[in-house]
DNA sequence: GGGTAGCTGAAACTGATTCTCATTCTCAGA
DNA sequence: TCTGAGAATGAGAATCAGTTTCAGCTACCC
C-alpha cells in the first residue's frame, strides 16, 4: 500500500515505490547505492510518454514543460511556483495538465503545506519518501527516512486501519518545523 | 493582516504529544492506563478559559460553543460542519474565533483532508494522535499508535531533519484509504 | 483535403477564507 | 451606577486558489 501515489490515480502502472529519476535531496547520499542510477530528463519524458499514451492522452509540449520543471525543481512546487518558472503555460492549461497528469499518475498533489496545494512528480518516479514543511515560508522539502522504520510505521498503520474498518491506500509521514533560511532569520 | 500562514501556532506551548482531555478514538483503551483520567466538558472550558486568559483574550459565549463542538465530535471538523453544529455562530464569526483559538493554542487546523480546511483541539488538549483520512468522502478520524514507535519515528525524523539544517517542532503522520462506509458502498 | 478527438488560451465562475465596518458587549475605574 | 476603551460580533463585500466553459487550434487517421 504506502505507496500509492495519489487517491485519483487509479491507473497506476506499477506498485509500490520503485525509485526512479534523480535524486532530489542533499541528505539521501547514503541510498545511492541501494537506487538504481539517476535517469536523466530524457529518460524521465520517455517514461513519463509512455504513461500518457497508455491512458490515451498526448505527451504535448506544455505538459512537457511542467513535468521539466517539476523534475528541475527537486522539491514539490505550488502552482503559482510552477506558472512562474514555465510562464508560457498559462495558469488554467497548467491547471488542466496537471490534472491530465495526475490521472495518468505522473504527478501528485499534496495538501499538507498550507493553504496552497503543491505538486510533485509521483513516488512511482521519484521513489516513496516524506516531506520537511517550513511553518514560517511554507516550502516543502523532500526527505527520506530508514526502510525498516518506513515498514514498521506502515505495518501500525495497516493496523490500526483494520480495526476503524478502514482500507488503506497510502500513508504520508511529514514534519512540520523551520527551514535553515526562516531559522537564521529569526 | 490575519495571514500569518495558517500554522502560525508558534505560541504552541509544547511540541509532541502531551495527553490531556477525554480519549477519542476506539482504539486506545491500551492507552488509558498511562493517560490522566479524561476531563469532562467543564474541566476542559476551565482550561481553555485559562488559557486564553493568558492570551489576553475572552473565553466567549462563541468560542465556548466552537470548543464544545470540537469536543463533542471526536474528530476534526470543517468549518461547514462546525457551523451546522453552531448554527447560533454564523461563518465570519467561526472563522474569527477559530482564529482567535488557534493563537491561544487551543485549536488546530489540519490541511489534510482535501479542499476544506479541518479544525480540532490541540494536541496539548488532546493528547498526540494521527489521522485516518477517506480519500473519497474526505472524513478525518483520529487514530493513536504505539508510543515505542512513535518515539523511533521521531527520532528518524528529527535525524533527518537536523540534516537539512531544519529545526523540527512536530510531525504528523497520516492514513489515506477508505472509511467503512464508503468502503461498503463500492 | 476532410473529419475528429484531444488541446489550448482566455475569461467567467465557484467556493472557501479573509477583511471591513458599524454596532454591541465587557470590564475596570470613577 | 455610569463611562470610556478596547475587544468581540454580524453581515456582507472582497480576495484568491482552483475549476469550468467555450471557441479556436492541431495532430493524426481516412
Amino acid at each position: 500500500m504506502t505507496t500509492r501515489p495519489s487517491m485519483s490515480t487509479t491507473n497506476t502502472p506499477d506498485r509500490l515505490g520503485r525509485p526512479g529519476f534523480a535524486p532530489r535531496s542533499v541528505h539521501e547520499s547514503d541510498r545511492e547505492s541501494q537506487m538504481e542510477p539517476p535517469k536523466d530528463l530524457d529518460q524521465l519524458h520517455d517514461d513519463v510518454e509512455r504513461r500518457l499514451a497508455a491512458a490515451g492522452q498526448r505527451y504535448t509540449d506544455g505538459r512537457r514543460a511542467l513535468v521539466s520543471a517539476l523534475a528541475t525543481a527537486q522539491r514539490p512546487l505550488t502552482l503559482r511556483d510552477i506558472v512562474s518558472t514555465v510562464p508560457e503555460v498559462p495558469q488554467s492549461s497548467a491547471y488542466r495538465n496537471l490534472d491530465a497528469l495526475r490521472a495518468g499518475g505522473i504527478v501528485v498533489r499534496i495538501s499538507a503545506g498550507g493553504d496552497r496545494a503543491h505538486f510533485e512528480l509521483a513516488e512511482t518516479l521519484l521513489g516513496h519518501h516524506h516531506h520537511l514543511i517550513c511553518v514560517s515560508c511554507g516550502t516543502i522539502e523532500d526527505m527520506r527516512i530508514d526502510g525498516a522504520l518506513e515498514a514498521e510505521v506502515d505495518r501500525a498503520l495497516t493496523g490500526a486501519a483494520g480495526e476503524a474498518g478502514f482500507t488503506p491506500l497510502r500513508h504520508s509521514l511529514d514534519l512540520y518545523g523551520e527551514c535553515s533560511d526562516c531559522g537564521d532569520e529569526a
